[in-house]
DNA sequence: CGACCCCGCGTTGTATACATTCGCGTGTAT
DNA sequence: ATACACGCGAATGTATACAACGCGGGGTCG
């Protein structure tokens, strides 16, 4: 075969409906036909089944009623509801780790983390972007990694896979220099404070803040300073 | 075919795994193949695939990493999460219910369904467990219904799947009549007040409720007054 | 003219044959 | 004796033919 994003033909079906959804392509609501998806990703109906089998599981399609796959739509409220239940898990989870108790490596590692986070916007020039997006998703990431329960680490892990409820989303919406600093900056403060939080033990704080930082890119999308191209909401993360 | 429990064989297929995985006929970490279950039900592997892509989503498998599905295994402390985070989307489900505010009608209604709830143990004779398992989940999904946010009442609803983290599991460990009196007792009482937190508009009080309401289940799990011949959901693997 | 029935096509459901992959064991060669 | 390689078998991946189902259009009968 022929470059292969994974090893089976389901795999790179999935990879390819999963971009075409995201870019909006596939707008909320189509229905998805196993045969016509077949020929145009040139495989069997097989593996078509397949990719979208993995893609419900993902919470990106929905199966109909009659049968068949349908692209799952998320309104504005969506969107917004997703953000603040992002929040909501986060914040149970580093009430959670916070309740539990961690040990001081853990709090050292992520502290530098921040740290390193810092430097992306330190520099007077314009702050590197896509570094501090990946920081900031690692930081997420290793944030949740502390929590001492599984199940909500994967309900969390679950809710961050729609693609415009990942804490990194709306980074990128922020059209004024000095606004987005602000946001930076408070993002940074939140951070310290959920670590201070989660070392000192007080679950109640670590939960709260975590709530309010999901706030920060609810205030971003709400503040749509995006342009009239927008679509479909999975869209607002496109990069662009 | 005879007495289908559904109308394909993939739903059939579906039906009938999950009842073994509830029954703890296929224990956690167990292996699924394709041609030896397809035999077993009598259909080809085409329906198997769709069955276990199905429980996937539903969380009782998931897929390996080399393909194909296991049986999801859950921890002791999995089951007390689950119920955790139960209580936590049912807390933001009813927060934000409270927040946005509520028709009349629908506190009427629900208010009778907690007097009919009444109605279950107010017979000196022994409760009518059965019944009032079904008008305990009636509430929690009607509660649930109110909820203003699709996405949260759909993470809610995977969650409740969960068999073990459903609002009326754990209802019939109690052994002592006493007890299980108090409990129920409780329970409406919480009931009721979630009812009037919602109404007045009380988001923070709706919340706290549903999160300790929770902790019944917990604390039922907890006190594991269950005798040998308890097998119900999924509990073989709670067994200790 | 209206309503109902039936046929045909499009779509998903199912079975099955064939391909591919990967691990494991065995055999041989050094 | 060890190491490498070959091959077999079990498992999933894939293609495809056929079945079943639903729905709409057209024809016919009342």
């Amino acid at each position: 075969m022929t470059s292969d994003k994974g090893n089976t033909n389901a795999k790179r079906a999935a990879y390819d409906l999963r971009q075409r959804i995201i870019k909006g392509e596939l707008p909320g609501g189509t229905r998805l036909f196993e045969v016509a998806l077949a020929e145009e990703l040139d495989v069997s109906r097989t593996p078509v089944r397949e990719a979208m089998s993995r893609l419900a599981e993902e919470g990106l399609l929905e199966r109909a009623p009659s049968g068949g796959f349908v692209v799952r739509s998320f309104t504005h409220r969506d969107v917004v509801d997703a953000i603040e239940l992002r929040g909501v898990l986060e914040g149970t989870a580093l009430r959670l780790t916070a309740e539990t108790g961690v040990a001081g490596e853990a709090i050292t590692a992520i502290s530098a983390l921040v740290d390193q986070i810092d430097a992306c916007f330190a520099d007077p020039g314009l702050p590197d972007l896509d570094l501090y997006s990946e920081l900031n998703a690692s930081f997420h990431d290793d944030m949740a990694a502390l929590c001492p329960s599984a199940i909500v680490q994967s309900e969390l892990e679950r809710v961050k896979s729609l693609p415009f409820a990942s804490p990194s989303a709306f980074v990128f919406r922020q059209r004024d220099r000095a606004g987005m600093l602000q946001s930076l900056i408070l993002a940074q403060a939140q951070h310290r404070a959920m670590i201070e939080a989660i070392a000192s033990r007080e679950g109640a704080r670590a939960e709260a803040l975590a709530r309010e930082h999901a706030r920060i890119a609810r205030n971003n999308l709400e503040a749509k300073a995006f342009g009239a191209d927008y679509q479909h909401p999975a869209m607002a993360l496109v990069i662009e």
